[in-house]
DNA sequence: TGTACATCAGTGAACGCGCGTTCACTGATGTAC
DNA sequence: TGTACATCAGTGAACGCGCGTTCACTGATGTAC
């Protein structure tokens, strides 16, 4: 086995983006050091080489977490939509965001959605990067849409739609929650 | 001290109270059983006179937190509002859902936005009674509004907003938030 | 109404397990000459 | 370019703590007569 300084980066890499999933999918409490280091395929001592402790941890998995919800989004409404930035990128980041796809796909999905209301009762240090996001998200919207106000529903209704359609334990009415929430704001 | 039968049911209550609060505030995981029943007065071998398991008390905790906010709500809509019911005391409603009393008070606010997420990932009989509070929630704005489509954007929007002006840093910030979605509503 | 007995809510010690963290060790990597 | 040595990423055993759960015990409650 190589121990590189560039393996070592490499390593890193790995054990967030594997934090950054199962954050999405399964929550903060569920992490363990020894099931993350194993899912990377390391053992469990070797995981303090590159984080201080797990809560140093849970801080840098979530902002990888909220990066790679935003770049999952973005490539899927750049992929989909007709390439001309603007609003038709942006109607297409919403069909995207209020999926079907996306609901059942947390693990790479908007940790905003995901994890709000368990980073409302950190602290600081854990809700300021999510902060920003939530800030960015509203900028673009408000961009897309001209109309601040609306832009703060719009992107209220998606984070609630999208969680709303994760509990309820029909599909049927899951989807059409989502599809309904995203038809009013495309309409805006 | 009386070990009565009127007793322990009082104490069962008094004991679901607690755990409703406490999850709604810090999240099911931040529950341990010697930390509720001293809240409680009691000590934690007795827990198994109530509950059969940490599990169980999770479920029956979730659904009296969903009670106690419905209520909640309720008391606080009709208090403040013109008690002609109807339109009226849905705007009631969502002036004091989308206020900065109720997010600076989740142990005893709506269930739903501060648990979504994480009964999202629970199994069905979790789901379950949370799925028919918001069933419950979009029948009432769909009364109140008169459209079924518009009353779930509403929802998921007042859902959506209350939960991100938990996570946003800056008090005015979080402020406007609640104040731009309250107001958008109560126009539709 | 009073008495004897069974029940059972609550107590607090103990058990066992999982998990975060530490540490001595290893062998490959990287560097100084 | 080659060699000797220091560094350090990864290993796996061990430690300590918190917590869910169990259990023998207690004394008040409730019931049968």
């Amino acid at each position: 086995m190589g121990h590189s300084q560039a393996e070592k980066a490499r390593n890193r890499e790995r054990i967030l983006d594997a934090a950054a999933a199962r954050i999405r999918e399964d929550g903060p409490d569920a992490i363990s050091i020894a099931g993350l280091m194993e899912a990377v395929g390391l053992t469990h001592g070797g995981f303090y080489n590159h984080f201080h402790s797990r809560a140093e941890l849970l801080t840098e998995a979530l902002k990888r977490a909220l990066e790679s919800g935003a770049n999952t989004r973005r490539r899927a409404a750049d992929g989909d939509g007709d390439g001309d930035g603007g609003e038709a990128s942006f109607d297409a980041f919403v069909r995207d965001y209020l999926s079907a796809s996306h609901r059942d796909h947390p693990e790479s999905g908007c940790a905003i959605a995901a994890l709000a209301a368990e980073v409302a009762r950190g602290d600081e240090a854990l809700r300021a990067p999510m902060t920003e996001r939530v800030h960015q998200f509203i900028d673009r919207a408000t961009e897309a849409l001209g109309n601040r106000r609306q832009a703060m529903l719009a992107v209220s209704a998606m984070v609630g739609a999208l969680t709303l359609s994760r509990v309820l334990t029909e599909p049927r009415a899951a989807d059409e929650l989502l599809r309904t929430v995203r038809d009013q704001i495309r309409s805006m």
